[in-house]
DNA sequence: ATGAAAGCGCTAACAG
DNA sequence: CTGTTAGCGCTTTCAT
C-alpha cells in the first residue's frame, strides 16, 4: 500500500526513503538539472515506490508554480464556450495544469470581490469568456498585475492581452454571399451591443451591404443580446415585417437556431422560403435540419492560444498586451439558398 | 487602494490594523462565535478596509476547509454533462465552494497517478460523472477516505454514495408508450453496455414489449455507446433492416439525435415514417426539428443533490454510502407518432 | 477571550 | 552538487 489512510507521502518520506534532504528531493522533482542524475534517480525511484505526489497548495504557498488557472465564464451551458473550454483543456494538460471554473451567476452582489478571491485563490492566471467584463475586473486584475487574458472579446482600453476572431471580416463575408445568392432584403439580429464583437459584426453586415448598392433598411435590423430568448424574439419581429425579409443573419448561432424555430412557427421552410445564417459555428449547428450555414470561429484553436498566451504571462508577468485575430471562415451547408422569385 | 501589486493583504496586516493578535483574527473570520463580538466586529471592519481576501491555500494548508471540490469528466463538450454541471455549479455557489474541473482525456496512460493527484491536490471532494470509473480509482478513493459521489452511474461495489435516476423505469415508460401508439417494431440503440444505466434502460425496454406480449427481436437491437458516431451507425443497421422499425429509441438523446441525421439521409421524415425517442432531455433535443420526444432525467438536480451528498460527507466521511434515485419522466413532443399503416 | 508558538508541505536563498 | 534554514499565510493547540 503506498499510503496509509488519511496522511500522505511527503519529500520528508522520500528523503529518508532514499537517504537524502528534502531539498535534494524537491531539486529532482522540479529543477531536474541541477542534481546529480544518480541522486535524482534514486529520488525518482523512492517517490515513485512511495507513491508520492505533490501537494499542490504547498507547493504554490511555497512560491512555486500555481499548476492552475481560471476560467471565467458566464456559464457552462452554451456550445460556444464549451467549444473554447475544450480547446483550453487540451492545452492545459499539454503544459499539465489544472483548470478552476468560475461563473459570473455567483457574486452578483459582490463581484469585485469575488474577482478578488480569484485572484488570491488558487490560480496563476485568468482566463476570461465573459461577454461583459465589468471594469473593476480589469481593474484589480491590472492592479495586481495578474496575468489574464479574454477571448473573443476586444477590451477597448488596449491593455488587455486577448485573442478574438475577424468579426467584421466574417459577417462582411457572410452578407456578401447572400447578395451574391440573389438576396436584398437580408435581415439582422444583433448581438449586445455593449460588446465589441456585436458591434463589429453588425458593422460587417453594412459595409457589405453598402458595398453592393444596396440601401440599408433600419427596420431590418433587430435587436439581440446573443441568447436564444432575445434572438426568438428578434426573428419574430423581422417575420412579421410587411415586407418579410428572404433571408436573416443572426450574430451567433445560439440565436440562428432560435430563429429557426421562429421560422418554422411562421410555418416557413427553410431555405425554401428563407434563408438563415449563423455565426460561431457551434456542433449544434451541424445537427440541426437543415444544417446551419454559419461563420465558423476557430473557437478551440481560440481557447488553445489563449491559453498559451496566458502561461507566457505567467512566465513574465510584465510582457505587453497581445492582441492575436484568426480568421473567420464561411461554411456553407444547407439553410442558405438563392431567394424564390418575388410573387 | 486596498493592496500593492503584487503583495497581498494578509491576516498579519489585519491583525496590525486594529491591535490584535493574528490568531484572533483568524477566530473572528471563521469560528465566529468563540470571539468577543466587540472584537470580532473591529477585525471585520479592518479586513473590509484593507480588503482583505483569505488565501484559499494557506488556509487548506494549514487545515482549514478547502472550499474546493473537483468535477470529473469525461469532457466538457456534450449537453448532458453541462446541464448536471449547471445543478452543480449553482448549488457550489450556495455553498461558497469553488469548482476544479479534471478531464479524463488527460492523462490516459497514468490514470490513477492522475487520481492521486486529484486527490492530493486542492479538492476537499470529487463529483464524478465519468461513464466507466476504472476500479482503480474507486480504489485510491477508498483507500484514502476520500469523499466522492459518483453521478448518473451505479458501482457495483455498493461502497459508492451515487445518484441516478429511474432508468429502468424510464425505459419502460416510453418503449410502453411507443406500443401505445400503435408500434410493434421498435428498434434499440444501446448504451455502453459496460454501463449499468445502459444495461437497466435495455431491461425496461425488453420488460414492457414481453408484458405487451410483442415477441422480443433480437436484430431490432443495435449496439450503441452512447456517443453520437456509434448512435448514427446503429441507426443505420436498424433503417437499413430488411423489415424496418417503424420507430427506434435511442439509449440517450445524443444518439438520437445523430439518428434522425441517419434518418434523414435514408430520405425518411420524422415521424410520419419512423419514430424516434430520446433519453435524457437534453437542451438541444427541445430545438431539434422536429422536437425530440424523450425521456426526462432531472439533471440539473441530480448535479444539485450529489453536491449535497458531497458536502454531507466532506464535513463526515465516515457516512455510510447512500443511493440515491430520481425519477424520470416521459417529455412527449413531436418526434412520435403512430406508424403509418403497412403498405 | 486572547496571545504565542508550532507546524501544514514545499521552495528558495544561503552555506558548505 | 547537496544540506540547513527560513518562511509562504493560515489554523490550532497550549498557555495566559
Amino acid at each position: 500500500m503506498p499510503s496509509q489512510p488519511g496522511k500522505s507521502v511527503t519529500i520528508y518520506d522520500v528523503a529518508r526513503e532514499c537517504g537524502v534532504s528534502i531539498s535534494t528531493v524537491s531539486r529532482a522533482l522540479n529543477s531536474a538539472e541541477i542534481v546529480k542524475p544518480a541522486t535524482r534517480q534514486k529520488v525518482l525511484d523512492a517517490a515513485a515506490r512511495l507513491g508520492y505526489v505533490a501537494n499542490a497548495q504547498a507547493r504554490s504557498l511555497a512560491g512555486g508554480r500555481a499548476n492552475v488557472v481560471g476560467l471565467l465564464v458566464p456559464g457552462l451551458i452554451n456550445g460556444y464556450i464549451a467549444e473554447i473550454a475544450r480547446g483550453i483543456d487540451e492545452e492545459l494538460a499539454r503544459a499539465d495544469y489544472n483548470l478552476m471554473v468560475y461563473t459570473t451567476r455567483r457574486h452578483r452582489s459582490q463581484e469585485s470581490a469575488y474577482v478578488d478571491s480569484i485572484v488570491n485563490g488558487f490560480s496563476a492566471g485568468l482566463l476570461l469568456i465573459v461577454p461583459l467584463v465589468p471594469v473593476q475586473y480589469l481593474a484589480i486584475l491590472a492592479e495586481k498585475n495578474f496575468p489574464y487574458v479574454m477571448i473573443d472579446q476586444a477590451d477597448n482600453s488596449g491593455m488587455s492581452t486577448v485573442v478574438d476572431a475577424t468579426n467584421w471580416q466574417g459577417m462582411y463575408d457572410a452578407t456578401s454571399y447572400l447578395i451574391g445568392l440573389g438576396h436584398t432584403r437580408i435581415g439582422f439580429i444583433t448581438g449586445l451591443m455593449d460588446i465589441r464583437s456585436a458591434v463589429d459584426r453588425l458593422d460587417g453586415y453594412k459595409t457589405a451591404l453598402s458595398d453592393h448598392q444596396i440601401p440599408l433598411d433600419d427596420s431590418l435590423i433587430a435587436r439581440g443580446d446573443f441568447w436564444p430568448e432575445e434572438g426568438y424574439k428578434a426573428a419574430n419581429v423581422l417575420l412579421e415585417h410587411p415586407d418579410r425579409p428572404t433571408a436573416i443573419i443572426a450574430s451567433n448561432d445560439l440565436m440562428a437556431l432560435s430563429a429557426m424555430d421562429a421560422i418554422r412557427e411562421h410555418n416557413l421552410t427553410i431555405p425554401d422560403d428563407i434563408s438563415i445564417l449563423g455565426f460561431d459555428d457551434i456542433p449544434q449547428g451541424r445537427i440541426m435540419f437543415p444544417r446551419l450555414t454559419t461563420v465558423r470561429q476557430p473557437l478551440e484553436q481560440m481557447g488553445r492560444i489563449a491559453v498559451k498566451l496566458l502561461l507566457e504571462r505567467i512566465e513574465a508577468p510584465d510582457l505587453p498586451p497581445k492582441h492575436i485575430t484568426l480568421a473567420t471562415e464561411l461554411i456553407q451547408r444547407d439553410s442558405c439558398q438563392s431567394p424564390a422569385p418575388r410573387r
